[in-house]
DNA sequence: AAGCCGTGGAGGTCAAGATCGGCGTGCAGA
DNA sequence: TCTGCACGCCGATCTTGACCTCCACGGCTT
């Protein structure tokens, strides 16, 4: 049914030092979250799922939010990286939009679903989580941004806007082409995206004789 | 500090009938919901907002995730009826873009945040709601898509990653532009964003000489 | 004036986060 | 080798908070 199969539960009865066992700790708890949303998972759940009774859990993480937030911030940054390296990789514009977009696609795809925490979190009204969030989208339009700016002299705020337009372009269809089966390659689908996001729409052939203005 | 000042909660004692307390009840869930998301929101608050007692509520709504779908799909279906009305507006594809985007930025604008409720949602993991949030996207995609299909004559899945692509600027521009105040104009915007989605990212001046390759 | 129907406040239930005392295991030292 | 100690771990429990119903009251109809 709704069954969690991505590892054994371990049997319970092995003692770990206190590192290795706050990793495991944090492994168990990604992929309850990533499955099952913040609220829908509880700690009972991620506690079994660790091979753990529940005292173990607590005596790692002060509480549920704080163990959230230190898988939430651990994967944040892991985005802003990825974005920040593709730009810095070359200096051909267009070969820039498509490093970014396959940064996004990649981390979307990897990583045990982590993406989950940071762009479908069901949490946003706690504000500690909220900052995080909007901080890697800012973190990432900003390196965008100053690309743009430099490159086309436009101001901040329309520079802004434009790379956030580019980085969402990039998260959502990620996501989509995911929850979707990945229906074509995924190279194929980032030259797609690469080819809207550098020529538009207008870019592309038109089947018929039909005069676009 | 974080109180909720929408409509004054009325005096207690104002007898309805039964279609015009349903729709106040409504309006109520709807501020609620909007300012603290589905979790953080308690019947309590809905039923006192609405001036009314808890009984009421549960006499017109069978329990709060009923009442929660009940205004999801209100906002969900107005949507995309306006993504649809843009797209019918005009057959310049030119301007069909910018109708569109506009349709996204008055949706995000307007309703009472109810924007929220579809985009910003802390209950994707229920099934009921995460089957409409996913719809409204997919509807969206579809009608995009099918315009896009139609003049360039690029297969299904092709022209629906970018129609997704597409709605993905759009909605998340949109959010952007609200949540960060709405530092240029709303029109200016629109513009901007539709410069983006129609010549592409290259369609912007060049500051410098610098080849674009 | 008498009855009825909808309203109001107080309470039950239950799930889930957080915690307390006890147990077993392995190591240090005599 | 035997004893004591420290550490990690567990079963069982407490408590909070939120969803959801039961006994009194007041205005409208005939």
């Amino acid at each position: 049914m709704t069954a969690i199969e991505q590892t054994e539960a371990r049997p319970r009865g092995t003692r770990l030092p206190r590192r290795a066992r706050r990793n495991q700790l944090l492994g168990a708890a990604q992929e309850v979250f990533v499955a099952q949303g913040y609220h829908a998972a509880a700690m009972d759940d991620i506690a079994e799922r660790a091979g753990v009774s529940k005292p173990v859990l607590y005596q790692h993480f002060p509480g549920k939010l704080e163990l959230y937030l230190a898988l939430l911030d651990q994967h944040c940054e892991a985005l802003v990286q990825a974005v920040r390296a593709a730009l810095a990789s070359t200096t051909d514009n267009k070969k820039r939009v498509e490093a970014t977009m396959h940064a996004y696609f990649a981390y979307v795809e990897d990583e045990g679903g982590a993406f989950r925490l940071v762009f479908e979190s069901d949490l946003t009204n706690e504000p500690a989580v909220r900052e995080r969030v909007d901080k890697v989208a800012l973190d990432c339009a900003e390196a965008i941004s100053e690309v743009i700016a430099e490159d086309t002299g436009l101001a901040k705020e329309q520079s802004m806007l434009l790379a956030v337009g580019l980085g969402g372009v990039s998260q959502v269809v990620a996501r989509y082409w995911l929850s979707s089966g990945s229906p074509i390659p995924r190279d194929q689908a980032v030259q797609l995206l690469t080819s809207l996001a550098w020529r538009g729409i207008a870019g592309f052939p038109l089947h018929g004789a039909e005069g676009q203005h």
